[in-house]
DNA sequence: CCAAGATGGTTCACTATTTGAACCGGTGTT
DNA sequence: AACACCGGTTCAAATAGTGAACCATCTTGG
């Protein structure tokens, strides 16, 4: 690997749950050596991509983070003009809904809206998800062009638990379906017990660029309430996507 | 410098005002050979830091920048918690207020409100500011430990316009000032025809970690209209402070 | 209370990764 | 058609990265 996808995969040790990490964790975990991840560690500080607490010497996210991401969402204001829009479907439908932007050939999960409710679907910003197993994988390529579609059916499938779809000819058939609805429906594909919506998000080209997704128990699902959703996720899709592409 | 340093000083190429560049272009302007950039480029891709634009072939930053900053926002919601304040703080004043954050011996513009007035300062969020010279920097310095203080006086003192202080004791002067009334005040320290008012934020455990400031042009600020920023910065920096740790 | 096993941090000979001049093929300008 | 850009690629040369072994400290538990 070169020695910056090392320093990257440095800063992705850090999550929501473990936002401060040590010197030898951090190395242990990144499959380098102490001396050498203490080094590109240095070299991130320098540039602010890292903080190191002074009284612990434990390692964090720095400050120079958020100000490139500033940047960028000043630009592609994704996430900004996505997040109301998100929480409102989340109070309507009463379930855990989540926003996904495509990047590098998989879903990356950037905002996240809590169900209200005691059993509820957690989702973690920063997820990566799958195209295929997850609604949310569906509706990106019900939604994109014939040829991606064929260029990902190429390479295998991997299964995440014992429902997800990994034959070709049952997936193109999801897709189908999910692009004559609007929205696609995927019941334990990624995760046993979940039950998922998803609506996929249009760029000003009219190629999607991301997604949002209902997410709730399966015990809590039935048709009607399916479509319900599906009705709203659409709804809630287009929204975004008129607001990016600076319609109303 | 090192590898990464370099594939982050490409990072930093993009601003608010030129959110894609292509690779010559972009190799230019950080110093480095043409396949060099490329190469870093595709590292960072590989990791969603930056991403290409297919049709231009223009790169931008890459949505793992938001992703990573969410996780620090998470655990220290700086910006989150501040930028509501400071946008009362704007719309009270009238003039353009910006929040900064301590790393790496400098402030760190993270956020700003623009005033609605037509003659008005711009201040640009990446904008990177000098303890000396700025509002910000004299109010941060005030509310530092004294060997803070000391440490920072050893080193030269850069003049960045006819007014900047670059002598010591006036700095200490000032510092004094801003200390006993708890914000600081400086015309023209940075840049012609800008007049700042500043107050510091403290973490937790009593100590600095960023700044506000309003920046007014000078033409429009006397000593009455100076006193009355200064009070509604303190409060409102304390507001923030309060927030941080937990409190109200 | 001290030994064992953590931790963060440093050194330096070895070597693998990075580098950049020169090279494509393509696109727009003159 | 000639030119000057552009993005992208190649490969020998050279630089930058590596990691085992080394401290000094801190924590733990018998």
């Amino acid at each position: 690997m070169s020695t910056v996808g090392k320093a990257v995969s440095l800063l992705e040790q850090f999550t929501l749950h473990e936002p401060e990490i040590g010197l030898s964790d951090l190395a242990r975990r990144a499959g380098l050596d102490k001396a050498t991840a203490r080094r590109l560690l240095m070299a991130l500080a320098a540039h602010r991509l890292i903080e190191q607490e002074p009284r612990s010497r434990r390692y964090r996210l720095g400050a120079g983070l958020s100000r490139l991401a500033r940047i960028r969402d000043a630009h592609f204001p994704f996430v900004r003009l996505a997040a109301p829009v998100i929480r409102e479907l989340s109070l309507e439908t009463g379930e855990t809904v989540h926003l996904s932007e495509f990047s590098a050939g998989a879903l990356l999960t950037l905002h996240v809206e809590l169900s209200a409710k005691a059993n509820r679907v957690n989702v973690d910003v920063g997820q990566v998800l799958p195209l295929h197993g997850t609604a949310s994988g569906i509706a990106f390529l019900a939604a994109s062009r014939l040829e991606a579609v064929g260029a990902y059916l190429e390479k295998p499938l991997q299964a995440f638990t014992s429902f997800t779809m990994t034959r070709p000819d049952e997936l193109v058939k999801a897709i189908a379906l999910a692009a004559s609805r609007g929205y696609s429906r995927s019941s334990q594909g990624y995760e046993e017990g979940v039950h998922s919506i998803g609506a996929a998000i249009l760029g000003a080209d009219g190629q999607p660029i991301g997604t949002l997704a209902v997410a709730s128990p399966v015990s809590r699902v039935d048709d009607a309430t399916a479509a319900g959703q599906g009705e709203a996720a659409v709804k809630a899709a287009s929204m975004i996507s008129a607001r990016l592409t600076g319609e109303a």
